[in-house]
DNA sequence: TCGTACCCATGACATCTGTCATCCGCGACT
DNA sequence: AGTCGCGGATGACAGATGTCATGGGTACGA
């Protein structure tokens, strides 16, 4: 007979939480059987409950990512089966998500009903991806940006001065400003400050 | 007898709306009859439904926010009690919530029990807020911003360069720039994009 | 009616930013 | 051994940005 599937739910605020428990605690054949409102909580979680089938992980958490959490896991559990749930469809997310060995890649967007249905099809075998977000994807490409480009534009994200950039990373400011340069024109972007929201918009930081 | 409390549900993730839902169907006393996905959406709902008892409004919502959409509410039905549920507890956020007509402003980190808990105290004439957030609201005091100051910072969110912001805001550039520089010292920022992060924060735009 | 606050604008100035050419050292690949 | 990519850096330059002084106009409360 087939048993309950055991499910591990990953998301920091709690009524958003609670409530997808709740959602689905109403499907007879699924039990939210582990929460954790952290990214760096997820492991000594999945640790204390080694009958899980599935996590269910949202990508915005403090600690670590929810494609962070996901990676631990898949090294540690390699028949876990990995539900990324997140906020918005960055295409960046998405291709970091299944490179961290995610089997289903969902937006709160989607109807509710999409999220048991993807714990039963990801424990079946079966991968779960909104095309639109894969096609996006793959029309986007992958990151163009090098790790340094990276660490400065976070850096960057709060309007921190190139003196303080430079200071915080133990670089010149002149290489500073060589990072954001580049940075800026692989974005096609006209200043830091779009640079910085389009990778943001794309998942790549 | 009690008759149950009727629900409009106002949030634009579907997954989230719908999570909700469920977790207020858990009550017996409480019945979601009417739900919305965007802001503009709730006027109209909300007149399909006479017979609502209470209004659960996301702020962040496309078409018009949570906030304005309460005030539309409180105009045309003064009795129906409005609760603001909102990812970010801004303090600037609960000022014109309150001053919007609210009734309770919540936030997403909260336990899930409280929310039936608000919609209850709500209908009996309670007020509810976060203690700290009310706090942090009084200490903040009100938007030092002027309607152009915030205006201009809004436009200049998103990277666009002064020359940009002139020709859109139909003003000249030094006057862009004078705005700027007046809201980047009431924020005490070090340039536009600091300051547009701390009114962001403060929910002053 | 006077002051005050806001809106709009200009010009001048110092500084910050973004770009470009150019350099060095290092590791990886051929 | 050579060269390519990358990290790191410098100097120079044009243009963008932030500040300040100063000038208007309007609206509104004292």
């Amino acid at each position: 007979m087939n048993r309950v599937i055991k499910v591990l739910l990953a998301e920091d605020q709690s009524m958003v939480r609670e409530a997808l428990a709740a959602l689905l605690g109403l499907e007879p054949d699924i039990e939210v059987v582990a929460q954790a409102a952290r990214g760096d909580e997820v492991l000594g979680v999945a640790r204390a409950h080694p009958d899980l089938d599935v996590a269910l992980l949202d990508i915005e958490m403090p600690g670590a990512t929810g494609i962070e959490a996901a990676a631990q896991l898949h090294r540690e559990f390699p028949a876990l089966k990995l539900v990324i749930l997140t906020t918005f469809g960055r295409p960046g997310y998405l291709r970091t998500a299944m490179e961290s060995g995610a089997d289903a890649f969902l937006v709160k967007d989607a109807p509710a009903a999409q999220l048991a249905e993807a714990v039963r099809k990801v424990l079946a075998g079966e991968r779960v991806i909104d095309p639109t977000l894969a096609a996006a994807a793959l029309a986007d490409g992958a990151n163009p940006l090098t790790d340094r480009e990276r660490e400065v534009l976070r850096a960057a994200e709060n309007g921190a001065t190139n003196a303080e950039l430079a200071s915080r990373l133990h670089l010149s400011q002149g290489t500073v400003r060589n990072y954001l340069s580049t940075a800026i024109q692989k974005l096609t972007a006209r200043n830091r400050a779009e640079a910085v929201r389009i990778a943001r918009e794309k998942g790549w930081l």
